[in-house]
DNA sequence: ATTGGTTTTAAAGAGCCCTC
DNA sequence: GAGGGCTCTTTAAAACCAAT
């Protein structure tokens, strides 16, 4: 269990108007009496191997990079900062840490600082790593938000400034009596542990954005305060949708230069949820200081128009990429990825596990974050009564026999509001197919777990008798088999054996949710049984997966009945080539040309295709 | 190859409007 | 006035990216 992060938007809002995020830092101090503690957990920590540190670092919710001693280094500081030192403390009841705070913005971790040193310097270490973030959140805007080298030698300067700055901080009055902060912060735990790490983190990259703005917007007067209203609104949204976009660690952006349409919104709602918690603080704000007028309505809506046309401006555009469109898969397809997991893969593991998600997904079209999360106890055998035979008036037996297959049963992790939701039941039959047969594959795969390998043999805590062990072990493992497999993990195992196919889509884990209903809608399967299956609601599957092109009413529009082949004899009629030379006689030349010059823009090359 | 962080896409939910 | 269906809003998963 992770330890409980504060929620950005809250950790904002617990501040006065003036202050930042890092200036309100300054005023935690730290307990002497925990410092003293610090000597002999540094001596823990230093008989750790990296790989155990790293697992604590995870444990704390702290960052894992780095090298041994970044990694003691800050898991003594989270020592200093928790309230019980050195234990991880998991439940919703435990106060958040400074340290916490500091990583839902992402500090620089600080490098070569050595575990045994004293206390004044781990103070001065802790007081860096905080005046490091306010100053390359600053330097982000200036910079367009590109990664700021520190050169060492000029910090000092700097760091005085910062200092100087922090130090006025402190002066601003908090008004929270502590019990009710402490209840607020209890709340806001507990909001947030119901929130999935996906969804933690792009709030924290939102805000973390929004606030490096705010600094700047602050210091040249483009904004009073902190408070979100219409004007503030306005000027965030400008920056927003015209400033320049970076990867990761600074370079500039080659695939993208503009925010999507989608990101402006989640800029929007994550504006409005800062907003909901100043009016909370503040009623007066209702009235005082609106967030929304005509203006901010029509603007907004003016940029996200402006966002779709740009994207249909890029150079690289190509109306398929990326869509349901490039990935839906074609038979022979299927037949290239199994065999790609047969032959192609060398570890084992990976073949007995990619062959089950695989097969599974093409039975179940689970989403890859339901076959990794799928725990042992959620998997059954189950004798399904299938119909056995049809009445003369068209009805069909109930009571036919019955056939063996694998039930399924799981919450949906991708729900808006976690626990409203009743379970999901996937169920696999064994397949005509030894090859694509997911449950002979669940065979293989528990027969490798339990007698092959032996595999759960290694798990010191496996109890064959506890029911918790069953719970919190995994069908799909990781690296080991007390490992869960990351969503992420099961991308790259994915990857790895397409690499062999001619399959290019780069929705890796997607393809057989997104294949599977067109191939059982072909085959007969009516339309609610399809999305019985996916647990798709209402008229989402329609529109997210096979809606863009009705496929049966296209050919009736081109002349044919529904039952009728699509057969047009007159396109039959061999053109000669010399014609064909004469339609567009640029056409090779200029394709030729694109192509040797290694042209990206698909879409040309796409028109001049069509034209030949 | 892993991994942590950022951006895009999938898809569920809210609520309005229209029809019967 | 119930409920279906549609649009808009909101949230989570998937993909991407580059340092390590």
């Amino acid at each position: 269990m992770n330890e409980p992060v504060i929620d950005p938007v809250l950790l904002c809002l617990s501040m006065t108007s003036h202050q930042t995020a890092q200036n309100s830092l300054n005023s935690e101090v730290i307990p002497e009496a925990r410092i003293t503690t610090q000597k002999t957990q540094s001596n823990n920590y230093d008989k750790l191997q990296h790989a155990a540190l790293k697992k604590l670092c995870r444990e704390r919710n702290l960052k894992v990079g780095g090298n041994k001693a970044e990694l003691t280094q800050r898991l003594l500081l989270d020592d200093q900062t928790s309230p019980v030192p050195g234990v991880s403390t998991s439940g919703i009841f435990s106060p958040p840490s400074v340290q916490n705070r500091l990583d839902s913005t992402a500090i620089p971790a600080i490098p070569n600082i050595s575990s045994s040193q004293s206390d004044e310097t781990l103070n001065v270490a802790f007081v860096t790593e905080v005046l490091r973030e306010s100053e390359s959140l600053v330097g982000y805007f200036d910079q367009g938000l590109e990664s700021v080298d520190h050169e060492e030698g000029e910090e000092s300067d700097e760091e005085a400034e910062v200092a100087a700055e922090l130090a006025n901080a402190t002066e601003l009055e908090v008004v929270d009596n502590s019990t009710t902060h402490a209840a607020i912060i209890w709340a806001d735990n507990f909001i947030l542990e119901t929130r999935r790490k996906g969804g933690r983190q792009t709030e924290m990259s939102v805000l973390k954005q929004w606030k490096a703005w705010v600094t700047t917007a602050l210091d040249t007067g483009i904004i009073p305060d902190m408070i979100i209203d219409s004007i503030h609104i306005i000027e965030y949204l400008k920056y927003a949708a015209t400033r320049n976009l970076f990867t990761t660690h600074g370079a500039k952006k080659t695939s993208t230069s503009r925010l999507s349409a989608s990101s402006l919104k989640k800029i929007m709602t994550m504006l409005g949820r800062v907003r909901r918690r100043q009016e909370d603080t503040d009623p007066s704000l209702i009235t005082k200081r609106p967030a929304k007028n005509s203006r901010t309505d029509d603007f907004f809506k003016a940029l996200m128009v402006q966002a779709q046309r740009y994207r249909l401006e890029s150079a690289d555009f190509d109306i398929t990429q990326g869509t349901i469109l490039d990935s839906q898969l074609r038979p022979e397809q299927f037949d290239k990825i199994t065999e790609a997991i047969l032959t192609k893969l060398t570890q084992l593991p990976s073949i007995i596990k990619a062959h089950f998600s695989w097969t599974w997904q093409c039975a179940t079209l689970n989403r890859s974050d339901e076959v990794v999360s799928m725990t042992l106890v959620s998997i059954h055998p189950y004798n399904l009564p299938l119909p056995n035979y049809t009445y003369q008036d068209g009805r069909i037996s109930a009571t036919g026999r019955e056939v063996f297959g694998v039930l399924a049963m799981f919450h949906e992790t991708k729900t808006a509001q976690p626990g409203k939701t009743e379970p999901v039941y996937s169920f696999a039959l064994p397949h005509r197919d030894p090859l694509m047969c997911s449950v002979s594959a669940l065979a293989i795969l528990l027969h490798f777990m339990f007698d092959q390998k032996d595999l759960i043999g290694r798990v010191s805590n496996w109890n064959w008798m506890d029911s918790t062990t069953w719970q919190t072990h995994h069908v799909v493992f990781g690296k080991n088999v007390n490992e869960p497999m990351g969503g992420d993990g099961l991308g790259r195992m994915y990857s790895s054996f397409l690499d062999f196919t001619t399959v290019n889509s780069t929705k890796k884990t997607h393809l057989a949710r997104r294949t599977m209903p067109s191939k059982l809608e072909e085959m007969g399967v009516p339309a609610d049984q399809v999305d019985a299956t996916g647990h798709w609601q209402g008229n989402t599957r329609r529109e997210v997966y096979s809606s863009k092109i009705p496929k049966a009413a296209a050919v009736a529009l081109a002349g044919f009945p529904v039952g009728e082949s699509y057969y047009v004899p007159w396109s039959q009629v061999p053109v000669p080539d010399a014609l064909q030379l004469k339609l567009y006689p640029f056409c090779e030349d200029a394709l030729a040309l694109l192509r040797a010059h290694g042209c990206k823009n698909q879409g040309m090359i796409n028109f001049l295709i069509l034209l030949l």
